[in-house]
DNA sequence: GCCATTTATGTCGCTTGCGATATAAATTTT
DNA sequence: AAAATTTATATCGCAAGCGACATAAATGGC
């Protein structure tokens, strides 16, 4: 170990990689009673706080970019869950809104997911109060990394 | 908001997914001085660590499955960085070594990663003990999820 | 009004990540 | 030792995720 600070279990961005990936993971079987998958589970929760919505308003809320939204999105339109069509006022928008099924799902989610998480992650020694502080923590860290963000290099 | 508990804010697994997103984001210039990805760096970490090494090691290192490592490992064969021989001993095995180039690219990481990681997250409000209590946190949080995890339903 | 710029969305190509499945080699059972 | 099982790796197909780029519509400047 020519170089410590590489080491792989020093670095908070494995363990985040990591874990991020463990709880999708959590997440699928409850998800594929619903038949979606985690990002349209993100997707669907964005709406069932505000329906319709156009794409971009979508993409900020989930800090993704409309290129990664718009084939998400086309897959839950071909899949029942929601509709998509031109914005009246600003016709380059895609207004996004849920279906009947669509919006069925949210009663279907609740029942399933809450209590599936929080079985996931009984044997976690953390108390609410860590998961409070982690969440800010999380926050802190994303905020950081967005404001370094804006817009490349400046030219 | 029927059901706030499925709200998008309150959700520890979204923050993991961005932040874990947005560190990539942060570490893709970087790498892209020495031409790799950020699990390829995760891959040469290993190696660096020791090399050579069968694939079934470094995929649970990373806590990937072969199906992700193999093809990665073969892209960075592809370019020049690692080789891969048929074990000795256990000729199912696939020996994975640094070439010359896998082995200098160290000194490199080195050179550009720490510092710019620190550059980007100067900004954040985190001490140096909260990083290491997150640290514990998610390893609470993956150690948890791993143990729920062996082998599907028990048939 | 007209042109330059910005904005909203989309397509394309590439790398991950993973479930399902295949294959060969090693190990265990009987 | 022959058969059954397990293990190590790999292939395939699909959904993300994102950089690069394309297009159309809205906006701003003059």
């Amino acid at each position: 170990m020519a170089y410590p600070e590489l080491k792989l279990d020093n670095q908070i961005c494995f363990r985040l990689y990591t874990a991020s990936r463990l709880i999708t993971q959590a997440y699928t079987p409850m998800l594929q009673e619903l038949g979606i998958t985690y990002p349209q589970y993100l997707v669907l929760m964005v709406l069932w706080e505000k329906s319709p919505q156009p794409v971009n308003d979508i993409a900020k809320k989930l800090v993704l970019e409309t290129n990664t939204v718009t084939p998400l999105i086309q897959r839950m339109e071909k899949a029942g869950i929601l509709t998509r069509k031109k914005g009246d006022s600003d016709k380059r928008q895609q207004i996004v809104g849920l279906t009947k099924k669509g919006i069925e799902m949210e009663e279907m989610a609740h029942s399933i997911i809450p209590g599936g998480m929080s079985e996931s992650l009984s044997a976690c020694p953390l108390q609410v109060n860590d998961y409070v502080r982690l969440a800010g923590e999380l926050d802190s860290i994303i905020e950081t990394l967005l404001r370094g963000h804006h817009g490349r290099p400046a030219h």
